[in-house]
DNA sequence: TTGACATATGAACATATGTTCAAGTATAGT
DNA sequence: ACTATACTTGAACATATGTTCATATGTCAA
């Protein structure tokens, strides 16, 4: 045991603020705190939720995307890696080209929900 | 008409992926695609998730919220403000305290929702 | 094999974001 | 009035993120 003589504050401790508010409240962890953070970021770029839109209508090759979109088709692959990475997409590839598709339709749930309330804090 | 002699490229035409899968795709509009991006990304940081789950359970004061969350006070300071930018936090004083709480329950569903999923995928 | 196309990748760059630090308000108690 | 507490704010700093550019890789066609 690491005794110090007497009389240790409590260092870590709150020193003022004598509410008993605190007690029960159950923080989300560090780690899952950070894991959820990466989804939502994940889907916190204007031209990836932009890829998944046109990805939800059709499944479409990187050119194709780029070209719907205007962006550099280095642009759209960059961003697919990521949406790869993630397993929200995956892609068979024909020919020369890869076609791309939207793999995890859960995404569009979050994707819809978000769009409504955008929708209704306009009106 | 700006026409340059015979045969003009049209330039801001695709060049090739003669694919006619592009037709009837309708991206997701820059300015919406912003605006979504910008409230996902409002839940895209770890700490401000952690803030939403403890408001969720109990209104709160500054200093009990950096306590319970071992950050600074300033930082939570600065990061409420966001959330109440967005709306999705409201504040009483009380004393030289002010309490925050939830606002937009809406978030919660989302933030629900991740939680879950989140948990699946490690199953 | 050569050349055109389709995509991927890495480095560099610019921008955005979050924390810290220091200073500023504001309020309550003595 | 003085001091401690509670919170806010702005600037500085470090980090993260996304695009661009140049360069690979791979595939098809001639």
């Amino acid at each position: 045991m690491s005794t110090v003589g007497t009389e240790i504050l409590p260092q870590c401790e709150p020193l003022t603020c004598d509410s008993d508010r605190v007690e029960g409240v159950e923080p989300l962890g560090v780690e899952k705190a950070q894991q959820m953070a990466d989804f939502f970021s994940l889907l916190g770029d204007a031209n990836r939720l932009r890829i998944l839109s046109v990805l939800s209508q059709r499944e479409l090759c990187v050119h194709d995307i780029a070209s719907v979109l205007g962006m550099t088709e280095s642009a759209v692959s960059h961003q697919l890696r990521v949406l790869r990475n993630l397993r929200l997409v995956s892609y068979r590839k024909e020919k020369r080209k890869v076609y791309y598709q939207l793999l995890d339709h859960h995404v569009l749930d979050l994707y819809n929900a978000v769009a409504e309330h955008i929708d209704e804090e306009l009106a």
